[in-house]
DNA sequence: AATTAAGCGAGACGGTACGTCCGGTCTTGGT
DNA sequence: ACCAAGACCGGACGTACCGTCTCGCTTAATT
């Protein structure tokens, strides 16, 4: 219906595109932001690394940053696969649990997410593409939309049921309450602000539950 | 007694150090982030805009990132010189507002804030140094030293002042508590997850003083 | 069988090397060299008036005189061939004069390099790749192996000649014997010693002939 | 009566100057040039290497070169001194030796030259100093007035008595004569186009002496 | 003896060029 | 037509020196 994307190039033909090179470019990208960081990771080092010509990242790819940034969304799809795989049917993936005590949900959530953050294989890319958001609007919304968004959504379902509980007042904003315990966690981890534990996810959920306020 | 810093290089003699030269480089480095953004600014370009040679910038300052945060500094510490000047005593930059109603004195504050993410001539450069120590610890930890983390002490005094009126729990922790609307603010500007209103900020301070939670 | 040369770098595949490029390249090397003289002459400046990248010029010559000795080699060559085109079949390029008198013919060669060393576009770069080769012996080998001792084998020729005739002694040495005026030549041009002129090189063929001892 | 040299500058204090810097110097500039060779040596190395400021060489002179050559100036002199001073009244350094027999003197003169230059302390500064001359017309005449034209002066003095003597025809011009054997040898040396032997040096003055051609 | 003024060691400075690396484009030959 | 390979133009990197300049410090020569 709707034409496809502007395409100001001659457009080449995604139906002759080499799905071998596609995946050794992402595993290149990804490997190299691992071992060397993402400012010296070049597009020639992952054209030489993936044994692919540059031109085939080129023709593929506006920049090092959007090579990235689909290598990282590929491998979150492959990790969220495998997880449904060999878990439940009620994955993480596709919603926060809930016990219907929220309080509990969200600390397990949280340290969930704690344990993430330190995983060495996730580090660096997120952060790669994180750092590159903040200076470049155009990508960090991409990532935002594409990667952080969709993860945020599940505390909006999971506050909207706690709201039918009764267990969040009516007239909070789901959107806006959940950022009293991601974006700590956040600030913290892209910030380097301070450490990271249960104990401090812990903490905020309760904050943020009860308030500062005396009852 | 104490032993000098260690100076790996010939350690250049500081007393003969060119203040025009620190000046124009600090101006040239504000300019140009601000008219080309972070990643276009180059050494020869901040060299050649501020009529020094390369060498120069390479004596005192070991990369690109490092001018531009002495630059920031530089240019807060102006900033704030220039409010105590035609200030009042109590200037925002040494202590928060206590007017005793702690939801305004917070949402006050802010609302300021909002207005100075929003001031073109501390994005650019702000944008840029937090972007670079997300990538670079090193560089982000001394950010978050310099800048940020006096910023934050200031919530912590009025939070403080805050338990001994009795508008704040006593067993709150108040360098966590400060996050439950700093970070929010923070991660929105940061990643333009979402627009940065006065009515945002207000909802986070109600929020967070009276929990999501019925009372 | 004879193994590769040793090709210590990845070594540029020369058959897509840019034939435009190249002249260009030579061009602008001996422009400048004639405009501003050897030493002032860069890498640089010679890339930017051949409208080149500077790393084209690294991909193919080590050296700055490298890329000179090339270029004075090219200009050689074809002023060579226009000489054969519309000169007569005994090009000087290929054979001295012989007309029977040895004498003549020595000093109508040695007048025409007179006019030669005083051609400015031959004397720049031939003085810049002189004074290279004193200071500098792989280069000076090359440069003799190149362009000097081909013209001397000319003088060897036309002397062996002489000897077949009578002319010349038949102990002597041609290689030996040709020195005698030609170096002198040589000197008074490499080193400004004193000036050179027709009268001159006459002189040098009747002392170098008949000896300085009295007969 | 007229000005001495137009002083463009201040026009440093000669009597106040400092002899151990100058000594310092040369020192410097002579063992810098013979380790790392006339292009690697630097201004600056030779000023750190003599324990100098860079100033202190740019006050007394103009260039890189004008310091060696001072340098091999006075390294000559105390070289001409020494043998002065351990050798007989009519040093080589004022006059050729005059036997009688003028091949004989001819051929022992050379043959010390040729010692000399393949000794490695003479070696490298001359060569530096003769590239320098042959791109360099101004340092190029100083060069041979200071140093070569002296020593040529030898010869002419020797071959004059030769033709009092009458073993040189009376009209030859010396200077142009001496240049038959003299230059030969420059050149060989100069541009490494033969190795330089006794057998070579004897050979050329045969063939000065009794010409190529028949007698 | 105190004062002055130059040379001096040191090295920061504005520049230029070095030789390298990489960005993004273009061309060639192979599949 | 895509692809691997890599040459090409351009531009920035971080380093090395250039030649000038300023800073304190000797060190005479002059008061």
């Amino acid at each position: 219906m709707a034409p496809q994307q502007p395409a100001r190039q001659p457009a080449p033909d995604a139906t002759r595109r080499s799905e071998r090179s596609r995946r050794a470019i992402y595993d290149a990208a990804l490997a190299l932001v691992a071992e060397i960081g993402y400012p010296r990771t070049t597009i020639e080092g992952i054209a030489s690394r993936a044994g692919v010509g540059k031109q085939t990242i080129y023709r593929w790819w506006p920049s090092k940053a959007d090579v990235l940034l689909e290598a990282f969304l590929d491998l979150s799809d492959q990790a969220a696969q495998a997880a449904q795989a060999d878990g439940t049917a009620d994955d993480a993936a596709y919603a926060l649990p809930d016990t219907g005590d929220l309080a509990a949900d969200l600390k397990y959530v949280l340290r969930a997410t704690v344990d993430e953050l330190h995983d060495p294989a996730f580090e660096a890319p997120s952060r790669a593409l994180a750092a590159e958001g903040v200076v470049n609007e155009e990508l960090g919304r991409r990532f935002v939309a594409r990667l952080l968004e969709p993860q945020l959504q599940l505390y909006v379902d999971r506050l909207r049921a706690a709201q039918e509980a009764g267990d969040v007042r009516a007239d909070i904003d789901p959107r806006i309450a959940l950022e009293l315990f991601v974006s700590p966690l956040a600030q913290r981890w892209l910030q380097y602000t301070a450490p990271i534990t249960y104990e401090y996810t812990d903490t905020l959920v309760d904050y943020a539950l009860n308030g500062l306020a005396p009852r």
